[in-house]
DNA sequence: TCATGGCTATACTTTTATGTATGAGCAAGA
DNA sequence: TCTTGCTCATACATAAAAGTATAGCCATGA
């Protein structure tokens, strides 16, 4: 009955072998040996009663049951993280870490002006950035404050509606002298186009409101819409982008702006428990009065 | 640069000592020693650069800091614990152990000749039974399948409506020989009522619905409806609860019935992650059939 | 007043876990 | 073919964490 828990360093190890892939690599990260790491795997599947993994010289492949348990030892990698950002600013100060999760484009051209500035006022405070859209990460505490375009229907978040993004058509000087300005949607069959690789549910929203888009084929696609902003920018033809970001160099031009019209509702989350916590008050507030600057010029 | 995270098992012990306020308790429940317990809470003190509790010959007395990590360590008890019941049930056949969270009267009085059956059938599978009624619980992985009273707003949950269960004001025929039937809803405040103690989001929801309820001062107060219903059985007063449960004693009868209809909506809820476990499947199926039963009966 | 039973803290011993060193297997490339 | 570089497994030595025993403190109750 009196059945041990076993330890719960097991599941870290056990989730570096997954992410690994040998008990070698686990090790280096994790800053013990490959002994080590082999006798955590033994004992995790001695107490568990069955195979985690099939090892093989060329490393360690996990079973089906592995990998059903590694959403689990994610959720406990992220809340063990969480409990340290949180440690870090328990002192009264505005100090220690914080994380916060944004779009590639936001976290990019937008935040570190905004962040730059907050750090100078308090260099207490370290910042973390994590890529990515997914509001789970939020829940899963993977984030503490997060930029999101969609509404969180979520009771233990706190949600600030920042305002819209505008979004529209923008394309090179360059190209545009090169290939001439496109007057009505059905021109841009004629042009080089930079799209998406996936269509996202966004996407799908997009196209479904827009039904004058003509069916077109990418010249340049990719998931990310950094590479798509670099593209333009480039001059590799026309794609979509916030306009703040496209007026920000001259030489990138608005294109169908008066027929084409995208907006990109945006919030600012983050877990009701951290409320209080000054470093994330802190960088709430920041984020907040940052991104509505950045919203609301021309 | 390469701090070593400190074990994942301090945070275990940490929970403890919170848990039982002093290392000899937490020492106990771990199957630890006390000079033990107190190495890890001095060595996780040592890492977070602050202390967490203030020692006393009485025990420990747990500071703000600690207080604030809490929550964390609760999230990564409540996950271990699901993974470990996952691991349980990683076996082809149906086995392991499926946790359970409902009300106490549904859990009380409704479900156990349903898990009876269910487990007559699947020998080899343990039921935990918990009785909450947060919504949390199941995100947090405290649970495994849920009865709620409530549309989850979670995209991550699987929720089946199951219908509504028809509550109403009854009483103990014993009552009513002595102290008559009420007529009216005015006439309930010359009666013995039997009621809440706090007012939950679910009961002002129901005195918002219902105008003509009179201002009623209540005889016997419990937040626990179980106590209600026992209060009901012994011939206290009149009170809510279940028609299903009060159709079970002949002596508990009905009052007021045409001139106020309640019903709670009701789902059955699980993590998404969960609708492959084939020990979750079955026992999600044998509520959902359960308690569409229990609903249907007169 | 003094014993009792709860608690923490410390010195010491033992057990446990970790690291080190090495061997064997397999794949890629000279 | 034979190295090189990667893997995991094993035997052995060491370091780290655990347990044991005990002392001290402070309540409570006879």
């Amino acid at each position: 009955m009196s059945k041990i828990e076993p330890s719960w360093d097991y599941y870290r190890t056990f989730l570096m072998v997954l992410k690994e892939g040998s008990l070698s690599g686990a090790a280096r990260e994790l800053g013990l040996t490959q002994p080590t790491v082999g006798r955590h795997v033994d004992a995790m599947e001695e107490m568990l009663g069955f195979p985690l993994f099939t090892r093989s010289p060329q490393g360690l492949l996990p079973t089906d049951a592995a990998r059903a348990l590694q959403p689990y030892a994610e959720t406990l990698a992220a809340t063990s993280a969480a409990l340290l950002r949180a440690a870090s600013g328990q002192q009264d100060t505005v100090s220690g870490t914080v994380r916060i999760s944004a779009s590639e484009v936001i976290g990019i051209e937008v935040l570190p002006p905004i962040l730059a500035e907050l750090h100078a006022q308090y260099p207490d405070l370290t910042v973390e950035l994590s890529a990515s859209d997914a509001i789970e990460d939020i829940l899963r505490q993977e984030a503490d404050i997060a930029v999101r375009m969609a509404v969180p229907a979520q009771d233990a978040l706190v949600a600030l509606h920042i305002g819209a993004v505008p979004l529209g058509f923008h394309a090179h000087r360059r190209y545009l002298d090169r290939r001439g300005i496109p007057e009505t949607l059905a021109d841009l069959s004629r042009h080089s186009l930079i799209g998406y690789d996936r269509e996202t549910a966004a996407i799908r929203a997009i196209i479904a409101r827009t039904p004058e888009l003509p069916e077109v084929r990418f010249a340049f696609k990719a998931d990310s819409n950094l590479a798509q902003l670099a593209a333009i920018r480039a001059g590799f033809g026309i794609g979509i982008c916030q306009n703040a970001l496209a007026a920000r160099d001259p030489d990138i031009l608005p294109v169908l702006a008066a027929g084409f019209a995208m907006k990109l509702e945006t919030w600012l989350v983050m877990h009701e428990n951290l409320k209080t916590a000054p470093r994330c008050r802190v960088v709430f507030d920041a984020l907040a009065s940052g991104l509505r600057t950045y919203i609301r010029q021309p």
